[in-house]
DNA sequence: CTTGTGACCCTAA
DNA sequence: ATTAGGGCCACAA
């Protein structure tokens, strides 16, 4: 079974996280339970990258952290990870809008170094 | 080089 | 509240 022969030439994702996406995780890593961040708060907390870029790393690889904790700019969860989402949301308590489908950002939203 | 595609974001209507 | 359209950035074909 050598397969360095013929390589890797249809692999989607490579064996692990790059080192950006590294900085993603890292970042997620450090958001306090009932607390969140949107996908453009932390392409601005890296300071590189953007929201799609963002989302990308976490579709690939956000299965290891607590992806639950990055969330639209309104405050909806990933998209079509709504419902497991929302239990998690429930369970550490986030503050939520009326309706209980959006996070409050006004409340949830984390900075990065303490909060206000 | 041009298109198409995303766990996105903002502004209007 | 919801939709439509453009902007955005990296990547694959």
């Amino acid at each position: 079974m050598l397969q360095s022969d013929h390589d890797d030439h249809h692999v989607e994702h490579p064996a692990g996280p790059d080192t950006y996406a590294e900085e993603v995780l890292e970042t997620v890593e450090c958001i306090p339970p009932g607390r969140v961040m949107s996908y453009g708060d932390i392409a601005e907390y890296i300071g590189n990258g953007g929201p799609r870029q963002v989302g990308a790393v976490m579709s690939a690889w956000g299965g290891g952290v607590p992806w639950w904790r990055v969330v639209r700019a309104d405050g909806s969860p990933p998209a079509g990870h709504r419902t497991r989402a929302l239990s998690h949301y429930v369970s550490e308590s986030t503050p939520m809008r009326p309706g209980g489908e959006r996070v409050d950002m006004r409340r949830a939203r984390w900075f990065g170094v303490e909060q206000g």
